[in-house]
DNA sequence: CAGCATCCCGGAGGATACTG
DNA sequence: CAGTATCCTCCGGGATGCTG
């Protein structure tokens, strides 16, 4: 229940909070990327096979964004032929269990 | 924890589901729109009032697809002037502190 | 008061080919 | 293997004006 004050004016909300975890999420891959990782590490060509539909731009740019908002982390071994590996950083394995319940948003709207 | 099987494969993240609620959330607009009316109800324009920097034309269509999606109501009162008023439906309600905690993450991501 | 109609632009997102 | 580079399309979102 929000908190009204005596003029039933509604307790502010936070746009400034709201557009920055819109950052995290938005678009059609963000979200996506994030559940499917979870817990583990991805290779780039992992996610490729998760998500045989987005294209091979789409998903370097959106694991670059997702580096740089400190959601993933991106290690690089010096090896021949190259392994890069991603994984969820510290805040990102916090926010995931709210993420997740996303999911049960789309499960109320079927 | 995400479940794994014995071949390591992540559990499968339901993309529907996904998408869905992306669809709820998408946009600039909708979260904040949600959020704002929380258990409140809203008219036209105490949604323009709050949200100046949004105009016309999206205040409309994003309520409209609102409504489509079931996320809020829409009563209107044979009144002149016509006065029509938003609140959430039950869905909306159900799903509004998961959306809610949205704001946390966007607070991690400080 | 509470919208809809129309026009427009920039950037999200896609296809394809190339490279360290 | 893990990405860039380039080009292109589409539509989210804004500005403005009109209407039941």
């Amino acid at each position: 229940m929000v908190p009204k004050n005596r003029n039933n004016v509604p307790t502010p909300v936070d746009f400034t909070l709201i557009s920055k975890a819109l950052v995290i999420i938005s678009g059609k891959w963000r979200l996506t990327i994030i559940l499917l990782i979870g817990e583990d590490t991805f290779r780039f060509r992992q996610f490729r096979e998760q998500l045989p539909s987005m294209s091979e731009k789409m998903l370097a740019g959106e694991l670059k964004a997702l580096v740089a908002l400190d959601v993933l982390t991106r290690t690089v071994y010096a090896e021949v032929p190259p392994r890069v590996e991603y994984s969820l950083t510290k805040k990102g394995r916090l926010a995931l269990p709210i993420l997740r319940q996303l999911q049960q948003v789309g499960h109320l709207f079927n």
